[in-house]
DNA sequence: CGCATTTGACCTGA
DNA sequence: TCAGGTCAAATGCG
């Protein structure tokens, strides 16, 4: 057995969490109007008020949800998946060369399938540098797909610990040389190679998100932003615990703020999710508002968003 | 020599 | 049962 919720744990007030997403969205849609009608340098510190509202709204509703585990009695969900993905936990390893020994195998493999929350995709079309240091440790041919997928994980995972992971294929269907990166997990490590290319970076990568869900055939709200998906999951380590007063990365749910963030800057690349997993869809709004096309649709309702699926607990 | 990649085996969840 | 995810020995590379 692994991954149970602690015994203690306290119980997630979703009403509240609910109210503070209800919020971010009347902020959000004040801030689109504001976008349409106000010109640019008249609506701009308008704008940075309501930002920072979309964002605390955000950061109060993911502190609620990762609190503690889901009150039933307050949400009856076919519920929320937090961080199913954190409780990969392999245990302890044995030193190996254990292989032919079909008796006191280590417990590789004992995984979770982590395709839950804390798991988003993006198109490239080339597998870009993403700021982090990564380490291939598998690569398998994948039933119906031309080609294998690719297992890379952090570089720091032994020395820091770092959890995050990534795929990479390259697909069929997203046209010619197109590769589909998932990201799983975030990154914890302090990687140095990441604040040069940070600073230097000038390519940006449009892509399409895709929070992992199961429950794809939910609406998927076609939003358009831009993403440094490195920089920004960088920054946001960085920016945590400013933006996220009670997160505790040692709580052991990660923090859905990991996750790319919306930027609301030109140009506006597809960006698409398919929300059902709490900490993946609602995400704070941190960087820059340059862009008078700002185009986005929050009319859709918290339960569009928060299409809590059914599933694994 | 140290680190990254390759690759077949192993293991689990669906 | 099997597809997919991971491990780790073997190998390659700088």
């Amino acid at each position: 057995m692994e991954a149970l919720p602690p015994e203690n744990s306290p119980i997630i007030d979703c009403g509240k969490a609910i109210q503070e997403l209800i919020d971010g969205q009347e902020y959000a849609t004040q801030l689109q109007n504001l976008f349409q009608k106000a010109p640019l340098d008249q609506g701009l510190e308008s704008a940075e008020i309501l930002l920072d509202k979309v964002a605390q709204s955000f950061s109060n509703a993911l502190s609620v949800l990762n609190s503690g585990v889901i009150d039933k009695d307050r949400w009856n969900p076919s519920t929320t998946q937090l961080c199913s993905s954190c409780s990969d936990d392999r245990g302890v390893k044995n030193s190996g060369h254990s292989k032919k020994i079909p008796v006191a195998k280590d417990r590789r493999g004992t995984y979770k399938r982590r395709r839950t929350s804390d798991t988003w995709t993006k198109v490239s079309a080339t597998p870009i540098d993403d700021g982090y240091s990564w380490r291939k440790y598998g690569q398998k041919e994948i039933l119906g797909a031309r080609f294998p997928r690719s297992y890379f994980r952090c570089t720091h995972k032994n020395d820091q610990g770092c959890q995050a992971t990534k795929q990479v294929q390259q697909t069929e269907d997203d046209g010619p040389s197109m590769y589909r990166i998932t990201y799983m997990g975030h990154h914890t490590c302090k990687d140095l190679l990441k604040a040069s290319y940070m600073l230097d970076s000038t390519s940006r990568d449009s892509f399409l998100l895709n929070f992992e869900s199961n429950s794809i055939s939910k609406q998927e709200q076609p939003l358009f932003f831009t993403s440094y998906t490195s920089i920004k999951q960088e920054v946001n380590e960085e920016m945590r615990s400013d933006l996220t007063q009670s997160s505790s990365p040692s709580s052991g749910y990660p923090m859905p703020s990991d996750i790319p963030l919306f930027e609301l800057c030109d140009p506006l690349p597809t960006f698409s999710m398919a929300g059902s997993d709490t900490g993946d869809v609602v995400s704070g709004v941190y960087s820059c508002a340059s862009s008078p096309t700002l185009n986005m649709d929050f009319s859709t309702g918290i339960d569009d968003i928060f299409s809590f699926d059914d599933g694994e607990y």
